[in-house]
DNA sequence: TTATAATATGAATAAAATTCATAATTCTTG
DNA sequence: CAAGAATTATGAATTTTATTCATATTATAA
């Protein structure tokens, strides 16, 4: 026999209610069976834990050492316990999320603010999704939720559909293309193009528009932040293409010009990749209704511009 | 089923060994004796502790949580379980010590100086055993050593002597009293007596001398401390009675005069009481011995001079 | 000293953990 | 992508361990 966190309960138990007959029924158990248990650890640790000349027993100096520990330990597997019990009610979890599209973070972090008041509980993480593949890291458990454009038929994901967005050209409103009503493969050909520094097969203007089309741009510069990309922009040393939501206050805004691709525009769709089974989990559920939401806001932004 | 230690140390096996199977090495025991530990434990908690998409298996974050209390929780009940086979092999052990004569600090503390050093893992305390009585705390266990002049015959404790010491009379040199070979009970009645607080019947004076002839000195006077009862006594505000090997390093200063009580001097013999089962403990045998030779040292030096 | 409260003990019972044999997965490699 | 290897899961039997019940023993107080 080793010591058991039984055994931690009944030294405290016994000490507290000052007896070994009182602790028992503290702890809904015989007398007898507390007494067969200190007996049994005596005999394991080979130490005296309790002065039998008295009676009620008291602990010896060895038995309040391990009564010391008790004291310690028990409170720390009860809160352990409690934490369990939050994660089994869904009050709490883990979301780490990997995002696949750069610009996302526009919009995901204001959902995300909104999600944190509401589940303070909740362990939340990004993991900068464009450095692995985040579909394999979904399913083997590394993370929890992967925005994405690119939906898959997988076993045990499921992709939510989130909302749609445009793509959309945008220049310095003193390009020559920013007259044009809209854009089309061939406008690039001759043109420096900013974009976020990932595989050209994440960014829609080439899975959309450049590589179906076989067209080249002139040059390509890379930038991390949307901020700065929209500054190189506006300052002409090249244009770029983004998720309509992105641009939504520079509309009005005299210095850029914003097209659609093609006459018809490009539109694409977001969605929000879990395992299937993680969409029970009331956080889950609730950050995706977020999303959705603030996907409605931003539409509505845009529509009334 | 509750948490148990069993399910802490597999967790923490597993984890290190990198799977079930050689978990199970680790641990002396089968695979399947495991799978049903996880899997009980899981079912307990309600929570998933391990990713089983993959093979081997990993740990979810709750069993990484686990995990962090597994790591916490379990070296400390190993350095219990250590302390208690220190216990055990009396390399540790309490030695509360209750002294009933107040003058005994001066050769204790030596010897305790040398004992501390020899063993630093005994938990030494001293009691102001004058405070209560220290037998029964002795029998009670809420003290493990008394230092006492009087043996009982009591089942249970064992009285060791240690030395004898003789009680004998100081006043400064230049006292009425210290013209005389001897100091007789009579010799007190006009005399100011200064002693420890402590009760007469603790006193050698009392109850060796003036109990018995029925003589109660003229005026009483209290000091806490040797030192300041010898320096009232030089300064000549009365008389005292202590054992010779206190004032061991007056006996050639030429302030003090130091006679025997009556003709043939008061012997007595000092003692350590015990109980009687902690003679078996190497500490307490060791003790003892030291004091055997400190005493010895102290007789030397009486007589050397 | 006796009555009373408290604890200990042994045998029977109940509960729980482990093992064994084997099924079901996941991973790896040709 | 299939087959084999490695890993984990499972059910029933077995062993181990803990608890209960009835009662003996021990300490305390009146």
């Amino acid at each position: 026999m080793h010591i058991e966190f039984r055994h931690l309960r009944t030294i405290r138990a016994i000490h507290e209610a000052g007896g070994v007959a009182r602790a028992a029924n503290l702890l809904n158990t015989t007398q007898s069976a507390l007494s067969h248990q200190i007996k049994g650890l005596e005999e394991q640790t080979g130490v005296e834990l309790f002065i039998r000349k008295s009676k009620p027993i008291r602990l010896s100096s060895a038995g309040q050492r391990l009564l010391k520990l008790a004291n310690k330990i028990l409170p720390e597997i009860d809160a352990l316990q409690s934490e369990f019990e939050d994660l089994r009610s869904g009050k709490s979890g883990r979301l780490h999320i990997a995002i696949e599209c750069h610009a996302c973070f526009e919009w995901l972090f204001p959902v995300l603010e909104k999600f944190r008041q509401k589940w303070p509980d909740v362990d939340i993480d990004i993991k900068p999704g464009l450095a692995f593949d985040a579909l394999p890291a979904l399913e083997k458990e590394t993370v929890d939720l992967v925005i994405s454009s690119d939906p898959e038929e997988l076993p045990g994901i499921t992709f939510t559909h989130l909302f749609d967005y445009k793509s959309v050209f945008i220049s310095s409103a003193k390009h020559r293309l920013s007259k044009k009503k809209w854009i089309e493969a061939s406008d690039f050909a001759k043109e420096t193009l900013i974009t976020y520094p990932v595989e050209r097969s994440r960014l829609d203007v080439f899975s959309q528009l450049l590589i179906p089309n076989k067209v080249e741009p002139a040059q390509i510069r890379q930038a991390d932040l949307t901020s700065i990309i929209l500054l190189l922009v506006a300052s002409d040393r090249g244009v770029t293409v983004l998720p309509d939501w992105v641009v939504a206050e520079f509309r009005n805004n005299s210095e850029y010009a914003i097209k659609p691709l093609n006459k018809k525009g490009v539109e694409r769709g977001l969605f929000a990749a879990t395992r299937t089974e993680c969409l029970n989990k009331p956080f889950m559920r609730n950050l995706i209704d977020l999303a959705g939401q603030e996907a409605g806001r931003l539409q509505k932004s845009l529509d009334s511009l």
